[in-house]
DNA sequence: ACTTGTATCAGCCAAAAGGTGGAGAGACCA
DNA sequence: TGGTCTCTCCACCTTTTGGCTGATACAAGT
C-alpha cells in the first residue's frame, strides 16, 4: 500500500484542520501541506510536490482557485488536483475542469466521499459530488445552453456589476466583444437584460 | 478553571471537525456535541445543555440557523450562541443579533479569534470578527442608508430582472417613480447602476 | 404649526445597453 | 479540405437607464 501525499489549499483554518482531521483517519492518505492562498498553494506544491491537491475554489485576496489550478497543471501535469468548495456554480465547475481539475467536491460531501474522491484521483478517476455531476450530466443534454469559458468568464463579472466597458476593461476586449458575448450569454440563459442575467446567474448558479 | 462546554451546529462535516480539532487544543474548551441541522442542534442542546452554541446560519435543509438561534434562546436564555458563517451579510447580522446571536464570527476568522469569542460569550461578551464589527458599526453610525419599505419591495423585485416599466406595472406606479426610487436605492447601497444593486442586493442582503 | 420622511409624478438630457447583421482568425475535427 | 466553434471586432440604430431639478401630498412626530 503506498501512502497518498495530499496538498491542502482553503483560506479557512478551520477547513484546513477539518479536512487534516479526516484524512488523517486513514492510513493511506498522509496531509504533507497546507496553504492559505494560490500564492501559497504553488510554493507549497513545488516543496512537497504532494500526489493530490484538495482545493477551494474561493480565495479570499490574490490568486483565485481557477489560476492556481492552471499554475499547477502546468507545472505538474501528474498531480491530480480536486476542488473543494462550497457552491455547485455551473460556471466554476466549467472552469474548473477546463483549467485541470480531476475532481469536483461540496464542502458538505461525507468522509466517505472525500476518501473515495482523493483516492480515485490518483487513479486516473474523475470523483464528484451528485449535485455538481448531474449539473455536468445536465450540459452535456443540452450543448446549446452551456457557457463557453470565455462566457462564463464574463458572467461572473457581471454579477459583479460592472458596466461593458468595464468588463472590456477587465478582459483586455473591446465593449463591442464584450456585447457580441453578452449577447451570446442572453440568449443561452433565456433572459433579455443583463439584471435578468444576473439574477438568474446568482440563483441558479450559485454565484456569489 | 471552569471548563467550557460547546456544541457545534454546521451541516459540513470537515468543519465541525476542524473547529473539534482547534477547539481540543484548549485545555478549558471541551466540545461536548455536534448537530448538523437547525433541528439536531435543539435536541443536542436539550441533551448537553453546552454553555456556548457554535452555529452556521446556512444550513441545507430543514430550519435554518436564525430559526434555530430563537428556539435556543426560548428554551434556555442563559446559553450563549456565537453565529460561525462564511459571509457578513448585513441582512444576517442584523437577523441574527436580533434573534439573539451573542458573537458573531466569519470561518476564515483566525483560531484565536474563535476562542476568545468561545471565552468571552460565556462572560457575556460580544466578540465579532473585525468586518462584521465595522458593517454593524456603518449601520449604527447610518441609519440614512436604511431602505424604506417600499424601496426595499422595488429592490426585491429589481433582483427579479424587472425592468422599470415592468416594476411600475407591478407596482402600479408610474415608469418616473420607479426611478425615483431606483436613484434612492442606488444612493443608500452605494451603487451607480442596477446592475450592482442587484448584485449587492443578492450577496450582501441574503436576498434569494 | 413646522419639520421630517415617504411616496408619488414630470421633463430633459446624456450615457449605457441591446438588436441586427455582418466578418476575420485560429483551433479542432471529420 | 471543409465544416464548426470560439473569440474577436465593427457599424448603425432603438430602447433603456441614470442624473438632475423640481413638484405635490400625506402622515407622524416635535
Amino acid at each position: 500500500m503506498t501512502t497518498i501525499s495530499v496538498l491542502l489549499v482553503d483560506d479557512h483554518t478551520v477547513v484546513r484542520s477539518g479536512l487534516k482531521a479526516l484524512l488523517g483517519t486513514q492510513p493511506d492518505i498522509a496531509v504533507v501541506g497546507e496553504a492559505s492562498s494560490g500564492e501559497e498553494a504553488l510554493d507549497a506544491a513545488q516543496q512537497h510536490s504532494p500526489a493530490v491537491v484538495l482545493m477551494d475554489l474561493a480565495m479570499g485576496a490574490g490568486m483565485d482557485g481557477i489560476e492556481a489550478i492552471k499554475h499547477l497543471r502546468q507545472r505538474n501535469p501528474k498531480q491530480a488536483i480536486i476542488v473543494f468548495t462550497t457552491y455547485d456554480s455551473d460556471a466554476d465547475i466549467v472552469r474548473a475542469v477546463d483549467a485541470g481539475a480531476m475532481g469536483y467536491l461540496l464542502k458538505d460531501a461525507a468522509p466517505e466521499e472525500i476518501f473515495a474522491a482523493v483516492r480515485g484521483a490518483v487513479q486516473g478517476k474523475s470523483v464528484m459530488s451528485a449535485p455538481v455531476a448531474s449539473r455536468l450530466f445536465q450540459q452535456l443534454r443540452n450543448p446549446d445552453e452551456v457557457l463557453t469559458p470565455r462566457e462564463a468568464e464574463l458572467l461572473s463579472l457581471l454579477t459583479e456589476g460592472l458596466s461593458n466597458r468595464d468588463l472590456g476593461k477587465r478582459l483586455f476586449i473591446s465593449e463591442a466583444t464584450v456585447k457580441t458575448h453578452l449577447a451570446h450569454i442572453y440568449a443561452k440563459l433565456g433572459v433579455e437584460t443583463r439584471a435578468a442575467a444576473i439574477a438568474t446567474a446568482i440563483r441558479r448558479e450559485g454565484m456569489r
